[in-house]
DNA sequence: CTGAAAGCGCTTACAG
DNA sequence: CTGAAAGCGCTTACAG
């Protein structure tokens, strides 16, 4: 007979994962003194560091992540919202923000909006569910819901790659309707006579550089409205289709703003295509200073963004605004740089 | 005088949040009904799912992974490591990645490895901590301690960018080696006689890519030893220079492979700029098909790689795996295409 | 400097 | 189809 007492063991949920309890046995401490090891070793005694220390060696211990931000409510986890990860300009902002954030032992998660405010805001429902200590959003124009949302959560966010004075949301970037002015200051000063304005992807800062360039323009007393726009992502290919559009469109165009390198390269192979000098025939200006523009023959005249800089700086101020630290300012303008070279 | 009963309240860690119980509340169900409502809705009733969506909306519930996590031991979470975001390639393989598992309700997390071995260790340690469910892994090299690692916490890992057969691993990618070699056989057939190999970043693909290369030019009584490699990460500006160097030293160079595409551009540029004619005078043959490459002028011969396909395939396979399911096989060959343009 | 108790918000494993 | 109880592995808030 199988003793009565023997029952059948009920909620046995071990996940045989090593968690803090064994550790704290085999050092011969509580679980608290473990913990307290991890997060604050100043507060725990030499000895029973090594002794934790050795334990979790020994043991393979991970901390389990979910348990910490169940318990602490805090998550080191920042939700980062680009509009895209094909253009190499927020991916090297990324970088800034990596760089930034593994100082202080935050991790993050990287969510594509693909330019679409209703898809920024889905991202950050979904995102909410992981309990984020804060956001890192690109551009200023968020809904209204969504504010209300991050509100509600009470979950700091600062806004990348534009300026917002006078506004209390925290914001890093720099001016794009002062960019586009100057590149259009600068293709009048080299003499050309009409300058047009290729854009792609029409999001709130290409239009902003539009408008920029356009008053340059308008303030000389020159026509401001030879242009091409599409909606569509700026690619090379689209570049080069774009030069016979405006060419059409206005024969006598001398030279083009394209709002982003990779169209200003598009439009210089398919002026090598047609035989079309450059910049004798079609001075060419891009944005944003890819890593080939200096070394395209001729070197592309284009805007240097701190996209870098604006990641790591954004990045900063989350922290700040995490630890209750007061802020200098809510809007940090990190400027432009205009590189002007062969192209125009 | 106060009443002796009223204690100061102890423990009180409410963090403010809506949780499952304050939705079950205004649903008048259990806490239990709400989680299957949002897990198993085809187990609960019609009416009390009803019930159970309105006080979600009324409230704005949002479910607390961590909470959920740490009850179940499954994060939906994918740790997915890659060697570098300023590569296109990789980041077209992220939307491949994406595009599998948001069907499935996973989440990821990225990181970059820099094609470091120790920082690949170092980064999945890191994510251990989040539970994750799997990892998507770039290359087969990984080290033995990484191997035991996955095994202790049985997550299971799908590798990608390569083949692997004949081993237990799960792989998805295509043959570098033969890449390599249908280059160098195009390059032959065309009639060059002096082909030439610029590799940068020296990762295993690429000294794969290079050994197919070296292959058919040997078996055709040709010199497989004109080269210039370096272990910098390989861009437009490095292009540039690398023809400089491999026509000092063999100026009867008269074609290169470049391990990948934005070599191949600075090549090109320099080409340009030197006056050399392409192909006439040297041709150019790139690899992965980056975006620019069918539009550069001469448009640039490559390999194009299935990297989207990859990403896709890899997450597909690893949602089986963690299903449980049969794969049929566990390295997957996708291939790749010999794009023959103007500039060989 | 250390530890016992309680709780974070879910899901598992039952029982009905 | 539904629910009460227990537990996941940590940290908070005390008390010493």
């Amino acid at each position: 007979m199988t003793s009565p007492e023997l029952k059948p063991q009920r909620h046995s949920r071990a996940s045989g994962r090593v968690t803090i309890v064994d550790v704290a046995r085999l050092a011969r401490v509580s679980p608290m003194t473990v913990s307290r090891a991890l997060k604050t070793p100043a507060l725990v005694q030499l000895e029973a560091r090594d002794r934790i220390a050795a334990a979790i060696k020994q043991l393979g211990y991970v901390p389990n992540q979910a348990a910490s931000t169940l318990a602490s409510a805090k998550s080191q986890v920042i939700g980062v919202i680009v509009p895209s990860l094909s253009n190499s300009v927020f991916v090297d902002t990324l970088t800034g923000i990596r760089d930034s954030l593994n100082q202080h032992g935050y991790k993050f998660l990287i969510g594509e909006s693909s330019y679409s405010p209703d898809k920024e805001s889905q991202l950050i429902s979904t995102y909410l569910a992981h309990a984020p200590d804060g956001f890192l959003l690109s551009g200023i124009e968020q809904q209204d819901a969504l504010r209300e949302q991050l509100a509600t959560h009470n979950v700091p966010a600062v806004r990348m790659f534009d300026l917002n004075p006078g506004n209390s949301e925290v914001t890093v970037g720099f001016s794009h309707e002062e960019a586009g002015y100057s590149i259009a200051r600068h293709l009048i000063a080299r003499g050309y006579r009409q300058p047009g304005f290729l854009g792609a992807q029409l999001d709130p800062r290409m239009m902003k550089r539009r408008h920029g360039f356009r008053k340059a323009l308008s303030e000389a007393g020159m026509n401001p409205e030879v242009e091409v726009l599409t909606p569509v992502p700026s690619t090379v290919e689209l570049g080069t289709k774009m030069l016979g559009q405006i060419l059409q469109q206005a024969p006598a165009c001398d030279a083009v703003f394209c709002c982003n390198d990779d169209l200003a390269l598009g439009v210089l192979f398919e002026c090598q295509r047609r035989g079309l000098s450059v910049p004798g025939q079609m001075a060419i200006a891009g944005f944003n200073d890819l890593p080939w523009s200096a070394f395209a023959n001729p070197g592309i005249t284009t805007i240097v963004t701190p996209r870098y800089d604006i990641g790591f700086t954004a990045a900063q101020l989350l922290i700040k605004l995490l630890r209750h630290e007061p802020l200098e300012t809510t809007s940090v303008d990190l400027g432009f740089k205009l590189a002007i070279r062969s192209s125009t």
